[in-house]
RNA sequence: CGGGGUGUAGCGUAGCCCGGUUAGCGCGCCACGCUGGGGGCGUGGAGGUCGGAGGUUCAAAUCCUCUCACCCCGACCA
């Protein structure tokens, strides 16, 4: 294995896969499409879940779970949802195996089919909805609240570590409503709670909007989506909230009785972040030396890496380091000391640095004579010799900063990446050229979007929240448009 | 699912076209020693169903068929 990534610049798809490898965060497994999480993975997965979960809690809702499998038949009753879903399902149609005749292989026993087949869930609308019928009757049901952790299955062609795998793991909320406005709400609330998170945690900037109908999810009537940007100039789409309307609740028949004694159909709404963030993460800060974390979502904010000669001189330094720790633990900052042997401090610097450990800090005879350490920053690979005099209090600060940093960074460089253009040549010069979101006007038609799809592979990535009313002429085919949509080619 | 490519030790690879000793090398791993402020060095050692199945042959990593997986480019998608 060669010691160092593959460039950025060289290659951009390869440095994403060598670095979700090298740095341990996830691996390929021998299922087509199914990935491997591994500890340090899953770690940052599981800082991203706690939060997410606290900040759903904090807006009232509740977690539960619904079966994996989900029979066929309530599957088809949402139509749009099917026409969504159906090609990228997994089917479960026998419940036993036997040996086959010669003994030499396991089989389905065909006595064992299921009457109905289980199909794997790709999404959990259908199978929750057919419980909300039986837990909604009256207006005082609701709203309805619930979050679901859960893994879901979607047979992809192509799939990618953690941006597209076959199986995910993801969130998805599910909430009913007595008003169509009560229902919207939802969808936007969670959407800037979505939005909150990958900025305030994952120090990623996200542009808030909505989905053009095209891009909207199976069964949606509006979807806000949360979308970001890579550094090699394609967007990504990172958290979506549907408002559903009354399409599930008409399937399910799921009614309540308002105030007054009518029967209605309730709104719907469904949210969802998936691993993908991570492959979000991963792509918005890094570079060519391997992982650059957010501290709010590194497993470990800080690693300290002795130097000595002798073990004498480790002893002394790792009293100094026991001592320090106690104090930088007090703070509430995750620490690892590596003290393993075997390995030279050039190549744990490599190591953590490829691993995006935010702070490192290497202590060796020299700074037990000055009562210093090295202190190394990974988001600018700046040092700095410091007095371990109230060191804790410069660690805390110092990881405040570089997730405020980092995220500046990733706001400048995608801002920088949003060009407005006036016409198509424009459009595809950019687009070609310099990638990134191209704000244009858009005549509001489908087939003006398949068009320019067909065209240039960019997509209306979302008609931003934020959007000015303006008039002006559609890019394509220059009839009337009330406002610019951003463009992009995307994951 | 269409086009192209690749599977040889944990990882990266040579050998394959043109079948023929014990399948070679680098990294990693284990042991010991020298080392230690940016992936250090030496000595010794372990590790292989050559992706899998079948076939051709006296003989297969090498030729043929099927199959599986992965990568790149398209269509589909969180």
């Amino acid at each position: 294995m060669s010691k160092k990534l593959t460039k950025r610049s060289e290659d951009y798809s390869k440095w994403y896969n060598e670095l979700v490898v090298r740095a341990d965060l996830a691996e390929n497994s021998g299922v087509r499409g199914m990935m491997v999480i591994k500890p340090y993975g899953y770690a940052i997965w599981e800082k991203m879940q706690a939060e997410l979960d606290r900040m759903f809690k904090e807006t009232g809702h509740e977690n539960a779970y619904f079966p994996l499998l989900i029979p066929k038949s309530y599957f088809s009753k949402e139509a749009s949802h099917v026409d969504g879903f159906a090609k990228e399902c997994a089917v479960v149609t026998h419940y036993r195996l036997k040996n086959s005749e010669d003994g030499k292989e396991i089989i389905l026993d065909e006595n064992a089919k299921l009457e109905e087949e289980l199909i794997i869930r790709p999404t959990s609308e259908t199978i929750i909805w057919d419980s909300y019928r039986k837990w909604i009757q009256s207006y005082r049901d609701l709203p309805l609240l619930i979050n679901q952790w859960a893994n879901v299955l979607r047979w992809e062609m192509r799939t990618r570590l953690f941006l597209r795998t076959a199986e995910f793991l993801w969130q998805e909320g599910h909430t009913a409503h007595a008003t169509k406005m009560e229902a919207v709400e939802e969808a936007k609330k969670m959407q800037g709670v979505y939005a909150e998170f990958a900025e305030n945690f994952m120090a990623m900037p996200v542009i808030k909007g909505e989905k053009s109908e095209n891009e909207r999810f199976a069964g949606a009537l509006d979807t806000y989506t949360i979308e970001a940007l890579m550094q090699d100039g394609r967007a990504l789409q990172a958290g979506t909230s549907h408002f559903l309307g009354q399409n599930f609740a008409k399937a399910f028949d799921v009614k309540y009785t308002t105030k007054e004694g009518k029967q209605e159909y309730v709104w719907a709404t469904s949210w969802g972040v998936s691993t993908r963030l991570m492959g979000a993460l991963v792509m918005t800060h890094s570079d060519d030396k391997g992982l650059v974390l957010p501290p709010k979502l590194a497993p470990i904010q800080l690693v300290i890496v002795p130097i000595y000669k002798s073990e004498d001189q480790l002893d002394q330094i790792s009293e100094k380091v026991e001592e320090m720790m106690k104090r930088i633990k007090g703070l509430g900052i995750s620490v690892k000391y590596d003290n393993r042997t075997g390995y030279k401090p050039g190549w744990k610097f490599a190591e953590y640095e490829l691993k995006g450990v935010p702070l490192r800090i290497a202590i060796g005879p020299r700074d037990l004579e000055n009562n210093t350490v090295e202190l190394a920053r990974r988001d600018t690979l700046e040092k700095d010799i410091i007095s371990i005099e109230n060191i804790e209090v410069k660690i805390n600060s110092l990881l405040e900063e570089i997730q405020i940093n980092i995220f500046e960074k990733a706001l400048d460089y995608r801002n920088g990446l949003i060009t407005e253009v006036s016409d198509f040549n424009e459009f595809t010069e950019v687009l070609e050229n310099k990638g990134g979101f191209i704000s244009a006007h858009w005549d509001g038609t489908p087939e003006t979007e398949d068009k320019i799809k067909k065209l240039t592979k960019a997509t209306i990535r979302c008609i931003p929240n934020d959007a000015i009313d303006e008039e002006g002429k559609c890019v394509l085919t220059g009839n009337k448009s009330i406002k610019r949509v951003l463009f992009a080619k995307a994951y």
